[in-house]
DNA sequence: TCTTCTAACGAACACTGTTCTACGAGCCGA
DNA sequence: TCGGCTCGTAGAACAGTGTTCGTTAGAAGA
């Protein structure tokens, strides 16, 4: 902060000080500041207009809610998520998996701002930008249009829950917990179940414990991606024929059957995180 | 609620309702009804013990957090999901279907309980049992036993996820929002977008409004099933190697390899559902 | 110069989780 | 039977929360 002049005696200062007006970007930028230094729980109104050299009531002038606010922050936070020049088919694994690095390195920059992400349809430019790069990447794949929409869903919630995750991970190491004698506590407490009950548990306690957060991201992007593989046209004729939700119609293996309309309504499903 | 019998007048009331003692498991139970009748929004220490009548620094005696009490919810209400007699590994993606939608509607049913599991471990006895099980039937069908470890944990994600968005969802409909409108709005929306710049989204935007809850959490586990699938040593020459993560390494497709020694902390993954 | 409009804001409302402290009933040893 | 002690109970309070109301003060338009 540059030494602040004093204030010019005869000018009565118009609010105590002279800020740039308020508005709707800077309240947005002010709380992810916020939000970088206190996570989204830190991020109250008060919290904001205190920052702001105000008080709570003047921020509803310019957003209509605290839930509102949360959705432009994650929008303004999502707009930070490279991608790639172009879609690459021929390496298409190699580049979602990228891609949801990407992603998770941008949220996790931001504390838990992919907890905003969970609940919510994402319609924002930013998360539409990646939706379209995506899709579009699918598509040229080869895989059946359903079958790439709906992945997209799936994807996006891959990212947030990883994120938010692994935020929950900083977080306990951040508030000093020792996390290696935490996680050896709980390898204990999986060797000490009762063997006649647990029995497969407690012979794998140490599978279970097994590799970091990444490496389980990337474990279950790569599962994801070899399921979606599946559905490639020339892998047609899959391992097992597909199965579905126990009394409904699932998804079914021939490909470009998919686009057929069953007229259900769309589900809360949030992709693009 | 059946008639109240006048209280016998030299019968000194005991605190002005004779109600059994406080317990931990009767303020679970009381705030599992509270949590049914107004989500977990709504369960709050002061509400819970104006059904128990009594004050919310009662509760602190038998609990000693909101959190431990989330947790406990979260418990009892896992030990209501069924899990079928044993394991059958020769229909094990049928089975594991059907688990993830008994965990769907158990969860449901308890609006969005769902969000407490997301960022937690899962240690608890009903938890623990439903791991177990999975475990077991995957071991059986001869996946190798980090993939399948690991496997627990993705599946866990996509249940919860699920569950919390299946709620949201089912929230938006009985605030009444008229949900036909809001997804032709969405689907209008879609199909409005600058065509330079979205043109695939565009496109596709029936594509990515088809399906409802349920249509798309089967697709979700298949998907993920048929990567499972694609681990399994007979299928060990995969379409394609096996990518990771972007640095690290990723996880190998060579089978019983996986128990290898990387001595990495486990990450803050939740699995079990 | 006077009016009109609106962004800004102080104060307040109805809440929240949690803690402190006093109360009072039940049990135990004498 | 009686004191003393323990421990579950609960009222009040603390430091917060999101949001709204009614007022104010500054700028724009006539």
């Amino acid at each position: 902060m540059p030494a602040q002049m004093p204030a010019i005696p005869w000018h009565k200062p118009r609010k105590a000080d002279p800020r740039q007006p308020l508005s709707r970007s800077l309240i947005v930028d002010t709380a992810i500041r916020v939000l970088d230094a206190e996570g989204l729980a830190g991020v109250t109104m008060r919290r904001v207009a205190q920052e702001l050299g105000t008080g709570p009531a003047s921020l509803y002038a310019h957003v209509s809610n605290k839930e509102e606010l949360f959705d432009l922050m994650l929008e303004q936070v999502t707009a930070e998520i490279r991608l790639p020049l172009r879609p690459e088919p021929e390496r298409w694994k190699d580049q979602i998996t990228e891609i949801c690095f990407e992603a998770q390195r941008v949220l996790t920059a931001h504390r838990d701002v992919a907890l905003v992400s969970l609940g919510s349809i994402p319609v924002g430019e930013s998360q539409l930008r990646i939706t379209e790069f995506l899709l579009d990447l699918l598509l040229q794949v080869g895989l059946p249009p359903q079958v790439a929409a709906w992945a997209l869903d799936a994807l996006g919630q891959i990212i947030d829950t990883d994120a938010y995750e692994a935020w929950v991970y900083n977080e306990r190491l951040a508030r000093g917990t020792d996390l290696g004698a935490y996680f050896d506590q709980l390898r204990g407490y999986l060797h000490d179940l009762p063997a006649e009950r647990f029995p497969t548990l407690q012979r794998m306690a140490d599978a279970m414990m097994e590799g970091d957060g990444d490496q389980r991201y990337a474990f279950k992007i790569e599962v994801f991606l070899r399921g979606l593989e599946s559905f490639l046209p020339a892998n047609a004729p899959t391992p097992t024929p597909p199965a579905a939700a126990p009394d409904r119609p699932g998804p079914a293996s021939d490909d470009q059957a998919w686009h057929g309309p069953t007229g259900g309504a769309a589900g809360a499903a949030g992709a693009g995180g």
